[in-house]
DNA sequence: TTGTATGCGTTATCAT
DNA sequence: ATGATAACGCATACAA
């Protein structure tokens, strides 16, 4: 159906190594026969295609993209961050969905290798030594944003969450906030979920305070489990001054039930939250929350994997800075 | 590098007529060659080449994904149907962003033309007539989502913004309201501005209400927006009892700048919004508001352009329903 | 049941 | 400057 180099090399009278050079302007070629060429291209309506190139050049310009098939906008924004930059770089990017836990990653996996993507961009999935070992047979460089493995030869891209909770609450601390309850963290996520708790009890405890477990309530990062956790709190009789929570989502829940029990947020409540999502602008009162350069990581992330495809280069991971938005929902206690 | 089926055809010692066979188990072979051939495989670790197979089969099994570039959750929850019914078919997605107002669709489907896609779905872009007709040169199905054009020969998926508006707005009225402003739609946009303005207005005046024009406060559907519409109704001293919002974000706008005049919602001021996007859940108060399935959407759009792929059938448009998702920020004027 | 041979659309090597 | 031709990895029509 679609016009190709031999029907071009037909009409034009050149052979089809000629409509090649001139269709990728490689030169060696006189000007009259280029304008010909490139002429019968544009009347034949001639579309190249990727696919045949990419099989006589072993290379698809192609990235894969793997992620858990949640829909907030932090995807959006790393997913945005990705394709710009890929697509000035003259690739396409293909896109999966892991399911929510990462359950179909090898499946994924397998794709990508039949697709033959030139790298692999493994966005926020927990990975097996199993789904590693897949990954790493398919030969090709891959990255992994905000998530990380133990092993070394897995780069990844992504904040330090530990330190960046650590940064949260001693701000709380420094506005003086003596008693500060934990949300919405589920300790068995090795990756944003420990890591944030830990940030948590290292804070309180460098400032000289002592950590009390009941004070930290587990989650799974949702609104509803902010709503819970402070449902909790006020069964607990706990009297707290502040909480630190490991999603803004979860801010946003605390924020809800005391709005609810005629709470004010945050004369009566300081609440700080952890993405800088959308949402955290809007919410009432505005959040002070710790935030990700979520773009930023996609760009830079998939900037350094195709520096890795074009240069055979090893990529090296990186912690990248974190940042707290500070807004509207702390209060200090301290004296003027 | 990796193994092709020449590879395994001489470890197995047959024709790489036969290992073809056995991978795509075609069947006509002997049990016996088919264990050999399969060991051999997997001892080889084999990976089909998708793209080798393209070429001759002529389709690429993988959809194109069109859509402007702003991370909400709107596209995730879109992009998340679509993914899956792919993934389930066999399909995979290849995605691009066109730029938040569509300016790069020209690349975008060259890049898709290029790809051999077997199919397009465009999200949200207001198509010109180039850009149709560059499409339509593809030779490929294609469908509109949430989205639509004038021309007949371009099937779309989408609700009826008119009518998801006039449905809020005849809301309002039946509890009583009969000062109601609109607040945060481009009237410039013909896809999902002007229709939702329309739907206000007609909807007032099939109740028998005049339309008062200082009521209606354009915007871009942003927060920001909503906010700034609110300001100007204080500054009008509009004595509205409620407002119809054309998105969620312009509605949590409006009530930000409520609370920051101690107006309560839904006491003093009735809201209603639109997109049922998460946020909608997590305001304060609960928003009510016009949910478009989303999800649904991108399932169904790609069932359909799938469906049109495999059987060479004309996609037909659709409208489908919407809904409005009552929660707690309209209060009820009437007398009981 | 199995093998041979050809072609898909392109790039690349080697001549000319 | 240009052309023949052989790959690339696979599917398939035809033959055996």
């Amino acid at each position: 159906m679609a016009a190709t180099i031999k029907d071009i090399a037909r009409v034009a009278d050149v052979s089809t190594a000629t409509v090649s050079r001139v269709i990728n302007n490689l030169g060696g070629y006189n000007e009259e026969t280029e304008k010909k060429v490139i002429a019968v291209a544009k009347e034949l309506g001639y579309r190249k295609n990727e696919n045949a190139r990419s099989l006589v050049q072993k290379s698809t310009n192609t990235i894969g993209v793997i992620m858990p098939d949640v829909a907030t906008s932090f995807y959006g924004d790393i997913i945005r961050g990705i394709e710009d930059t890929s697509y000035t770089h003259g690739y396409s990017v293909i896109l999966t969905h892991a399911g929510s836990h990462g359950s179909r990653i090898q499946d994924c996996l397998k794709l990508m290798g039949e697709r033959r993507v030139d790298g692999l961009i493994i966005v926020s999935i927990e990975l097996q030594e199993v789904a590693i070992d897949a990954m790493s047979s398919l030969g090709i460089p891959f990255i992994l944003l905000s998530t990380k493995t133990d092993r070394e030869d897995v780069p990844y891209l992504k904040v330090d969450d530990l330190r960046a909770a650590y940064t949260a609450v001693k701000y709380l601390i420094e506005h003086g906030h003596m008693k500060i309850g934990m949300a919405g963290a589920n300790p068995k996520d090795p990756i944003s979920g420990a890591p944030r708790i830990d940030g948590y009890t290292q804070a309180l405890r460098d400032q000289g305070f002592k950590v009390d477990l009941n004070l930290i309530k587990p989650g799974d990062f949702s609104f509803e489990s902010g709503k819970q956790a402070m449902q909790e709190f006020l069964e607990d009789e706990a009297d707290i001054t502040a909480v630190f929570c490991a999603s803004d989502e979860a801010a946003l829940g605390i924020i809800s039930t005391c709005f609810e029990h005629g709470i004010r947020v945050p004369e009566e409540l300081s609440v700080v939250g952890y993405d800088n999502s959308k949402v955290s602008r809007m919410s009432i009162p505005p959040l002070t929350t710790v935030a990700q350069p979520l773009f930023e990581m996609g760009r830079e992330g998939c900037r350094k994997l195709i520096d890795a495809i074009q240069h055979r280069i090893q990529i090296e991971s990186e912690v990248i800075p974190h940042e707290l938005v500070v807004r509207k929902s702390v209060k200090s206690l301290n004296a003027k």
